[in-house]
DNA sequence: GTGCAAAACTGTAGCGATTGCGGTTTTGAA
DNA sequence: TTCAAAACCGCAATCGCTACAGTTTTGCAC
């Protein structure tokens, strides 16, 4: 057997899967319709039919993880993405390929998405939470670039850029042509601002 | 008169502003005896013997604006700062300075006022806080090098750069050489990441 | 199919930050 | 002395979030 270690949509599964989902549904209809302040985690809990303990217990981290998640996966991806690049592909090329691959970046989306962007980005609490999400990985795209780069651990070189790469999501998140706006950030971390 | 809008200590004035250190000094208090998280505004109100809604009359930032204030000069201070620069000085120079100056970047200094730095360090609300006072400078610091260099107002590379130099405070927090590290940031403004 | 423990879910109670409100005291200035 | 604004007060209420204790559902071994 190749399996390691996922198969499992027993019927337990399943319904926690739907009730999270049912959850997720509700807060983001709700919020779109009212806007994300005006939305009390008690009416979640109400459209989706769940008591409001269930609803913290699938979202931790609260109202805003509702929409945007734990980020779970965020750190792992983007280790893979520096660690797996191409043959002679630097570090930063990678991150930049990450990013343009990512649907913020592409041009070619989901109405309803475009739409659910729009909203995060419009709405100040969103919008820092989903900043954070990518700081978080600060720690471990630091110690990713320590180890294919060959620098120290605690590099203080390397968590500037970490953190610099990690802020690029948010910073361009309101320019009109993202792509163009993803290519100057990168740019800048290459060769800096010289002459400033 | 060259007076032109400032020279009123009334009584009413100075009870203000003693009511307000009141507050304040109760908050810092408390918090170093029990931790941030331990102290209820309840508590600060009762130790500086105000009501809790005076507290938030003075501090509407909350209970972390008790340390750490509202921010208000910052970005007037930083917007002089390169406005004011030497003949010939780069505004990257003119901000590098103008951090150095800074009660953190300073080796010599207050015990109290170290140990303070410290606990706002270790106290991720309050950190997180400090770092939201500098990033909320990031409108008016760019507007600023956009005069001062003769780039258009929207320009997406300032934007980039006003925010990368307004995370240094909070990147270089944790560094045992906090002077060292502001250079080597600015440094890394300056010339970028070549061969990363 | 029986039985049982873990997982998922429930309602209630409660804490703490923050705000709104109406009322009281203090203060500055006419 | 008089009056309006400013500062303060206490109270009630909202909202996010957590703790708790009890109930239902599910997977699984027997």
């Amino acid at each position: 057997m190749t399996e390691t270690a996922k198969k499992e949509p027993g019927r337990r599964e399943r319904k926690k899967a739907a009730t999270r989902k049912a959850l997720a549904d509700a807060a983001l209809e709700l919020f779109l319709e009212r806007g994300f302040e005006k939305v009390t985690v008690a009416q979640i809990a109400e459209r989706a039919d769940t008591a409001v303990t269930t609803l913290f217990a699938h979202f931790p981290g609260g109202k805003e993880a509702l929409i945007l998640g734990d980020g779970s996966e965020r750190a792992a991806s983007l280790a893979a993405a520096v660690r797996e690049r191409g043959e002679g592909e630097s570090v930063l090329d990678a991150l930049e390929r990450f990013f343009a691959g990512r649907g913020i970046f592409s041009s070619d989306q989901d109405h309803a998405f475009r739409r659910q962007v729009e909203f995060v980005t419009n709405t100040p609490k969103l919008r820092a939470y989903a900043r954070q999400l990518w700081v978080s990985c600060e720690e471990s795209l630091t110690k990713v670039m320590a180890e294919e780069t060959g620098r120290p651990e605690g590099d203080l070189s390397l968590r500037l850029l970490a953190r610099y790469v990690l802020e690029i999501p948010d910073l361009t998140a309101l320019d009109p042509d993202p792509r163009r706006a993803l290519e100057a950030a990168f740019g800048h971390l290459r060769r800096g601002w010289p002459g400033v």
